[in-house]
DNA sequence: GTAATCAGTTTCCTTTTGGTAACCAGTTAC
DNA sequence: GTAACTGGTTACCAAAAGGAAACTGATTAC
């Protein structure tokens, strides 16, 4: 029993780094935004209702940290800058897939589970 | 590609769903404290430094809302109140192995990646 | 009466977070 | 020069979250 205890204090700081990563209101939308085909900043905006520039600035930068996204800055008129979504970002794909499951499960646990009201 | 956009943003209010149960600084720890066998608001309280009892409380609710715990007052010397994990929250430890291990391999990527920096 | 314990709640205050909007820099067009 | 577009940053203010400590209420013991 204790030992099982230990392992779950294990899993914590790895557990905490990944809702650090896409966690928030915003990661997930912008990460979508840009798996979309979105590369530029005021487009990434655009898509996003209700998400305010400085916001989306220090998102993507959370992001680039996190190596789910890459900023590649291309001189010209105007000077503009592509963000892309890196392989690595797409082994995200597989959790949150996990956690869409448990949620819609969790939904029916909490909204739909009739068998529980026949009182 | 538009499909594959589609299902990603289907799968948002789930996943946001799962993370308002699992997200924060308290609530895995709340209830691995209660997995590992603690019962009682104050026992609780103190195996987790840091925590206040105020957040506490806070927490117990969400997570009695959730169906993660049960909550039951026991009349007696003094009054107390047993929390205890639901069946419910158990399937919850698959969805926290996931996050675990994309943890685990994200800090490699971020920190432990060698093969990238022999420039 | 006082004291102590459990399970919280309430109050006050500080810190963090977030929104709005102005602003800066660089470039092109007029 | 001004305007317009890009990609942001900065400053100011409001809302939300969080910590510390006092407080409630019930009960038992003295």
């Amino acid at each position: 029993m204790k030992k099982e205890h230990k392992e779950c204090m294990s899993a914590l700081l790895p557990v905490r780094d990944t809702l650090d990563v896409i966690g928030g209101k915003w990661k997930l939308l912008i990460l979508i935004s840009i798996w979309e085909g979105n590369k530029h900043f005021r487009g990434i905006e655009r898509s996003i209702p209700k998400l305010s520039t400085k916001v989306l600035s220090k998102e993507l930068k959370d992001m680039e940290a996190n190596q789910l996204i890459t900023r590649t800055v291309i001189n010209g008129f105007p000077v503009r800058t592509e963000y892309r979504h890196t392989e690595h970002s797409n082994t995200l794909k597989k959790v949150i897939m996990e956690l869409q499951n448990w949620g819609i499960n969790h939904r029916k646990k909490i909204f739909g589970d009739k068998s529980e009201i026949s009182n």
